[in-house]
DNA sequence: ATGAAAGCGCTAACAC
DNA sequence: GTGTTAGCGCTTTCAT
């Protein structure tokens, strides 16, 4: 059996309360009891039970994280950037992988909340925020991922999508190319952000938007890269097809670059495609994609201050949105060997 | 404030210990104070308090994870299998990624065992079992995951690495391929289970072991893409170069294609590459990667299912292994163009 | 069928 | 400096 306080109490025949102290770095314990108290943590091999130490304390000394998809490797890198930077703080991660569903995402808000995380960080999957409330009854302090969502004065810690879109559209508009398309996804902040960037870009631009250039994807409708291959048949099938693409993510991308070439394209020279996430395998698909790279680690670590941050404040502090700025990644789907 | 089991005990002037008795399920309470017990459970939202559950109980309903890295495709997808299969079970999953660090792993061991995980479960970057005592000395049952551990009596759950070794081989092999060689690992037992499996396949083909077509890179060296390169550079450099490889991860095979590839060799016809794990882009890269598949969603479901029953047992049964078989799949590094 | 008493291992206030 | 007294919210055992 694991040794408690009470252990050691005994052992060296002082109060439980004083050997909690020197647990804590309290100073109001003589240089030589603390000796003894260490001493004695060490040979007995001492550690804290955190669930005591949570409901005695109120804190949990931990951090729960929701993703839509763990399996996601972006959700899968933020995760892993997230536990590295909790670790160095003493904060343990709770992780929990929505599967894509509100409903499981719903339930695993309350569970955790129900195990006592000090802050809770979303990338949500819901429509709204209502969710969210059960984090407000437990006093948590919440920081959304990733994901806006509406009608919510929540903080947040994301790319700058709307940047994303303008970035990856005006390299492709330096390309020369005049016929963009867009392959996006609906239902996110990200989505619509991505798609106001690009339609930013082809305003300044001076490209009058042609809708048939634009094919929203139902992500929640399966393989993603089944469905860049189905959008970009689309777009080549149509008269005025375009000469390049920017997708919503790198997936759809790979998906809409084999389109192309089944249908006898060349990418880049006949149609340029640029994703957004960059894979860590972009540079070795069958055309290396480009991509905008969204700092994955970064946003892991900004994260995780901010949540620390909340934590520690003993009034919540007004919501902040930290925005990510993105940068581009130039392959070969949009490379040299370009018209 | 959350509403606690005194709160709806108060409201309803009946003991705390019957709400209590209620919320487990408990048949010796009557049908009536159930009835008006739960419907005020429900009125006042009450969500029971893990935390001090856990306390009471000695039960938190928590089992903790440890993969090497959370960011590897790999243990992303048995992370995601093993948490939907353990929800299913009111059962919560605590991850940890032991940023492919023995002293981080050994510290998150300690880490989730402090704070009450009803079982362990480990892919471990350790080389002996010695991490695990802590666990023992917590009576905390223990799963052993992708990897064993020399010198263990543990609780394991894993890919059958001998037979991955021979598949791939035997593959190479039926393609009339002769000069085969392994770019392969070390320090996992995976690694010596796969290469085992190699040499187990060349000696039932009668083919000699040839020490030159063995390459041994270390994983922990840096990135696995480069390091296959380097050691397909260096296996195509000599005099009596391999018609076929075997890698030990499709990580390394991509490097491994990329240079051959650059050194001006067809793959599959002048030299066959297959890799292990069946990563999700393998299909979209400059050339289509056979693999071996791993089952991984296999794995976690089976992986949660021993996990579940060692915490149900009183006694801990005698350590199990639970080896799913893996499977080739034929993609075109290997495929139908091959000589 | 119901509930009183004790306690899980720890922390938080306040005495001495 | 040290220790005492009270809990945190729940489960467990055992009376009634």
């Amino acid at each position: 059996m694991p040794t408690r306080l009470k252990d050691i109490a005994n052992a060296l025949d002082v109060s439980l309360v004083t050997v909690s102290k020197v647990l804590r770095g309290k100073t109001d314990v003589s240089a030589e009891t603390r000796d003894r108290i260490l001493r004695k943590m060490e040979e007995l091999n001492y550690k804290p039970n955190m669930i005591a130490r949570g409901l005695a304390s109120g804190r949990s000394l931990t951090v729960g994280l929701i993703v839509p998809d763990i399996a996601d490797p972006f959700f899968a890198e933020l995760a892993r950037s997230l536990g590295a930077h909790l670790r160095r703080s003493q904060y343990q991660l709770l992780l929990a992988s929505a599967d894509e569903s509100a409903a499981v995402e719903q339930h695993e808000i309350e569970n955790l909340l129900q195990r006592g995380v000090d802050a809770l960080l979303i990338a949500s999957c819901q429509t709204n925020a209502t969710g969210l409330d059960a984090a407000l009854r437990h006093h948590t302090p919440c920081v959304l991922l990733d994901r806006m969502l509406p009608g919510t004065q929540a903080n947040f810690v994301g790319t700058d999508d709307v940047l994303a879109g303008r970035l990856a559209t005006e390299h492709l508009f330096s390309l020369r190319r005049r016929r963009i398309a867009h392959i996006g996804s609906e239902g996110t902040s990200t989505a619509t952000d991505r798609l106001r960037g690009y339609r930013e870009a082809l305003a300044a631009g001076r490209i009058p938007p042609d809708p048939a250039l634009t094919i929203t994807c139902d992500l929640h409708g399966g393989r993603p890269d089944l469905l860049g291959h189905d959008a970009m048949r689309q777009l080549l099938e149509r008269p005025e097809h375009p000469d390049a693409v920017f997708c919503y993510s790198d997936l759809l991308a790979v998906g809409a670059i084999r389109a192309a070439r089944e249908m006898g394209r060349r990418v880049p020279e006949d149609i340029a495609v640029i994703g957004c996430g960059n894979l860590p395998l972009s540079a070795y698909l069958e055309v290396p994609l480009s991509s905008i790279d969204q700092g994955t680690a970064e946003l892991g670590e900004h994260a995780s201050q901010l949540a620390l941050e909340l934590i520690g404040s003993k009034v919540p502090p007004a919501p902040k949105s930290l925005l990510v700025p993105p940068r581009v990644v130039v392959r070969a789907s949009t490379g040299a060997s370009a018209v």
